[in-house]
DNA sequence: TGATATATGTTACGTTATAACGTTGCAACC
DNA sequence: GGTTGCAACGTTATAACGTAACATATATCA
């Protein structure tokens, strides 16, 4: 499959950084690394249950928060959908850009310089006090768009 | 309440363009401008089937898909809610950035310089045919930062 | 007026997400 | 050893978001 990570050097990151990475919290990451692409907490919860790692969404959400909150893993507002982090040793507060093919659901992660939105300045003038910023191109990747 | 707008201007406008604004449009729209906030379907859905214009939440989506198509409302992926355009004039397209109260769901509009983002090049150097881009910092607006 | 397109109604269902509360397992400390 | 504390996980139920498929009605125009 294209585009699939070796899950190996993004978990032993994690644990050197001292994060506990239960059975879930792994497989998650995993499975999440393998694909390469955007998925569902629901496709997710299709593998783990019958691994038997957790049988209600709740499981998964809260092994896909753990993963967000650590910088491991974003959330693609635009397809309600999971992705790895692509370089996760940039720490849990990253931002990065994402381009998301929405027909492969793979997901570029692109780190833009900070500030280069512009949007600072405009929150500034507004006197809104920014805490994150999504910043998502949703098209078609080389692959899907040059079949 | 604080932001709301007169939707009298928007909804003549809407009309000098042409567009058929059917009572469940156009009192969605209302609903939205008056709020100035981001607004979830079935937000609506409770106000609209009190007055008659849709029970379910198909018309809902009818009605929020045509507007948003028509550049008279936008949806807000960080919430999956909706807002009123505050630019109607600018027809269909326009792709603006947002600031989202995370408190009060109130949107701001910020109109960024096209290509400002820099996911133009990203994309571009990745091989990405970009067809939106989604634009959205949350964080708290300023009534709602200091009360 | 009849043909066509657009809009709406209705039923049923699929998908995404969280609240609330109980249980387990492990480690620190006395 | 007991117990206290905490993080993770289980369980149930439900809230919130969204769409497919097909029927009916209303507008528009040749």
């Amino acid at each position: 499959m294209a585009h699939t990570h070796d899950p190996a050097p993004t978990i032993a990151a994690a644990e050197a950084r001292g994060l506990r990475l239960t059975p879930v919290r792994r497989r998650t990451l995993e499975l999440l690394l393998q694909s390469g692409a955007a998925m569902g907490a629901y496709d997710l919860l299709g593998t783990l249950s019958a691994e038997g790692l957790g049988k209600t969404p709740v499981s998964v959400y809260r092994a896909l928060d753990f993963l967000v909150e650590n910088g491991l893993a974003h959330k693609i507002e635009g397809l309600n959908a999971f992705v790895a982090c692509g370089h996760p040793e940039e720490g849990p507060d990253h931002a990065p850009a994402f381009l998301v093919c929405r027909d492969c659901r793979h997901v570029e992660e692109a780190h833009l310089s900070p500030g280069s939105t512009g949007i600072g300045k405009a929150a500034k003038s507004a006197g809104f006090a920014v805490e994150t910023v999504v910043v998502e191109a949703l098209g078609l990747c080389e692959n899907c768009a040059t079949p």
